[in-house]
DNA sequence: CTCGGCACTTTCCGTCACGGAAGTACCTTA
DNA sequence: TAAGGTACTTCCGTGACGGAAAGTGCCGAG
């Protein structure tokens, strides 16, 4: 983290991220609305359908499991369902999804300290 | 970076962020598709409108516009005209934009370095 | 034997984000 | 005089995103 604050452009020297590369896609699958939230809702611990759904205020069911499949064909979420009932699931997050969080972790809170001042309190 | 790896919850004790609140939209605007793109490009200094154009590849006049105005108004973003002719526009981070940048960079990296892990190379 | 709860899945449908193309204002160069 | 370049804006059409709600499978409680 010391030797590397310059440039990016020297890991990608076509462009940001070159068109309709993987890097593209997997930034949409990480950087979308709901991705973030339930990315960062499971640095928390595992969790189960629920209680993702109160932590991701605002997210519909049907956005949930997408976000979810998509997060686990990645590679980032653990799925474990335990034969029991009534049907008890956890998520839990993949040591590479664990990866993933820690540098995502100082975005989400820059952006919480600085929403105010940006956006003000109530507006939009 | 050392206390504080934690739990992001103790910042933001009500769900990840508290549906329709500023965090929210301010992170909607960062995380957007094309304002990621943005942003980085920017991290290697001003450049013009045509310049990220090339550097965001795939981002029509209608997004970059629409993006810039965005980040310009959130301020991130720094336009200066100079009243020349042909008209010549450059575009650089401001103060925010910089610390925004510091902590978007290592998830573009790491983005980079597992994308073809996570997606494969041509896939999708 | 019906009700209800958990964890989804599926369907329907609206809206808005986005791309594409064309238009604009102004000046330079041929 | 015409062509061209920069930096946009505007219009229009489509398709993907996303919400609401109903359906599903399974079982335990009453």
């Amino acid at each position: 983290m010391t030797e590397s604050a310059e440039s990016i452009f020297e890991q990608f020297p076509g462009g940001v991220f070159p068109a309709a590369c993987s890097s593209r896609v997997l930034l949409d699958h990480v950087t979308s609305k709901w991705g973030v939230l339930v990315l960062v809702s499971l640095t928390d611990g595992p969790q189960r359908w629920s209680e993702l759904r109160r932590r991701a205020q605002g997210i519909s069911e049907k956005m949930l499991a997408q976000t979810l499949r998509t997060l686990e064909a990645d590679g980032l979420v653990h799925r474990e369902q335990q034969p029991v009932m009534p049907p008890r699931v956890d998520y839990s997050l993949t040591p590479l999804g664990e990866e993933l969080a820690e540098v995502m972790v100082p975005l989400l809170r820059w952006v919480g300290r600085n929403a105010d001042t940006v956006i003000g309190p109530a507006t939009r």
